[in-house]
DNA sequence: ACTGGACTTGAACAGATGTTCAAGCTAAGT
DNA sequence: ACTTAGCTTGAACATCTGTTCAAGTCCAGT
């Protein structure tokens, strides 16, 4: 039961990545994990105990992701841009992209859930320690100025990262997304007074 | 009647802000408004209609406050960053920061509500137009180098605005993200080649 | 005082939604 | 073949939620 266990995680985390926390019904889940409520319930508690399951995977898939990307990179900071440039340009494609799960629920959670706000908000924690941990590997090979403060650069990127799924919602244009990942890196590379 | 029904609009706007379409309740709508559902509907037709309706609304009004900010202000970049001051710090507080009304609409109705998400791309389409319109005034000021894509700007600015709302929401620190409002602008400020 | 039209009321409805549980099933141990 | 423990089933339930509408209220025009 354990493989169908994350089987069935993975295929809760799609649905609620598709439609939000409020936008998937439990009528959804059942037909979509193919299991009967009884058995959701039995493993997993309740819709929303299932919902930070899901977060928890989500954020444990991201960080060991990065943790790919570094180990095939050259170095830390081209680990970072492959590693944004694979969330939004998904298959290669705009259109694949999905607002990252855990943005789509610190906004949709705001007020309304504050346990799965809180939740999303730890977990988009642990990404951006992730983040400030790789610039400081790359300041240590001498990529960034030794001035650098990583952990701004930490939130500088989270931050752009939420902007560009988002924006990319809006953008039909491929091309200038690109752009702006371009930007991004060079204006980290040549790290101003920050 | 007429005044009523700004009035009406204007507490609508609060509620969906605060807790997304889906997370507003017809019986929250009718308390806050002190409305009975009979007369919500007579003056407004449906949920979704009151929402879209809100929706115009609030383009309509972030619309007319870049306006007022560039009338006020020395220069259009000057009204632009103060735009977005007043976005993130509501009343001098990163507290009171809400994700726009229009993020939120987006990312919460990507798949389910496609009536709602392409209204709101519209309204953010609008908005980043306006940014365009300013860019283009500053570069006929020579405040910005005569090559410089304002409109590639516009965008930049726009998705610069989601990453920052979103992430108010999950950083402390004020100062931090005066720092990120500062850098944003210093760099537009100094055109790189985009 | 009376009429007619427009707006308001709130109980009621139909369908959706999260959850439960008694009954059924499966397979490992004896 | 029998028992037992744990998992699965799906109908049923209580509550929630968007919407309706017959009845009531208000007020300008006569």
């Amino acid at each position: 039961m354990k493989y169908e266990r994350t089987e069935a995680l993975n295929k809760a985390t799609e649905l609620f990545w598709q439609k939000g926390y409020q936008g998937t019904k439990m009528r959804d889940l059942q037909d979509h994990l193919d299991m009967r409520p009884g058995s959701i319930y039995a493993g997993f508690g309740s819709k929303e105990a299932l919902f930070l399951q899901v977060l928890d995977c989500y954020v444990e898939q991201s960080l060991s992701k990065i943790d790919e990307y570094n180990q095939l990179a050259a170095h830390p900071l081209e680990a970072l841009k492959d590693f944004v440039s694979g969330f939004i340009f998904v298959e290669g494609k705009l259109e694949n992209c999905k607002v990252c799960l855990l943005v789509k629920t610190v906004s949709e959670s705001e007020t309304s859930q504050p346990k799965l706000h809180t939740h999303a908000l730890l977990g988009l924690q642990k990404i951006e320690e992730k983040f400030t941990k790789l610039f400081t590997q790359a300041q240590q090979l001498k990529l960034l100025s030794q001035t650098a403060n990583t952990e701004q650069l930490g939130k500088w990127l989270q931050m752009q990262i939420m902007g560009l799924v988002i924006y990319s919602k809006n953008c039909a244009k491929q091309q200038d997304i690109a752009l702006m990942i371009e930007h991004i890196f060079s204006s980290i590379e040549q790290p101003q007074a920050s």
